[in-house]
DNA sequence: GCCTAAAGTATCATTGAATGATACTTTGAT
DNA sequence: ATCAAAGTATCATTCAATGATACTTTAGGC
């Protein structure tokens, strides 16, 4: 469910919150799900507890998890951030895009490639539930 | 034209790449235009050389421009990576575009401001020139 | 009701990439 | 021919990411 690459050049702790937060995008984590232990995920994926406890906490600071010692780390919340923070989250989205689709009209990729994949991702997030 | 944050967490020289890759994809930088030297940038930006340096190196070896001592540095092309590179390209882009949605999703943008911010920056990418 | 296994947390060490300081080499204009 | 200006190379430094290890809290079985 969780896939990571060691010899990326995007930290760890910052890959396993972006695939999280894919999964809650998704719709595949629901509210009271349990996330597996950090020793289990950690040995699962080959790295170190403390990078998969610090993705937990990252999680847990945003509002989304909760955590505790033997208690284990539950989804709480699907949204996060209210407000203020939205014009943050609408400047770092814009920026991505942009990012992205410099990359591809660089790499030679179609308009319509682009759309597609946009498309894509929009029916997986916005439609799927 | 160029601008970059001091404190956030990717490196300077990547900010740098993307800063020069948005330039050129805008239409803003034309094959055969000169980019300022490393001095002047980096004391422009309030960075060391090297990190001005080795953005224009990444910027050459993806065939973009042109570098040489005494001669400065030109952009030779605005197209990048034919063929199976472009298998490469259009993951990197999906996966962009997936994370900057997801992030979206959880931070409570509704559907139509990601389509808004996308057919922005469609515009500025593919029907400016 | 304890005891224990299992969960997250805290602390320190290590390592590697990013950045900085400095010196070198090549080019082009005069 | 010279010199200033351009990129390049080399070494040092620093800081974030990761790893090793020990600690603390909770829940469940007996």
């Amino acid at each position: 469910m969780i896939t990571i690459s060691l010899d990326s050049s995007v930290p760890i702790h910052d890959q396993l919150v972006g695939e999280f937060r894919r999964l809650i995008a998704e719709g595949k984590l629901k509210v009271g799900d349990e996330l597996p232990p950090v020793r289990q995920l950690a040995a699962d994926l080959g790295v170190n507890l403390n990078t998969v406890a610090r993705a937990y906490r990252e999680l847990t600071d945003a509002g989304l998890m909760s955590s505790g010692r033997g208690r284990g780390t539950v989804l709480i919340s699907t949204v996060e951030r209210k407000g203020q923070a939205q014009v943050e989250a609408r400047k770092r989205v814009e920026n991505s895009i942009a990012n992205a689709l410099a990359d591809a009209k660089i790499a030679g990729l179609s308009l319509a490639m682009i759309e597609a994949i946009v498309e894509k991702q929009v029916e997986k997030y916005w439609k799927s539930m």
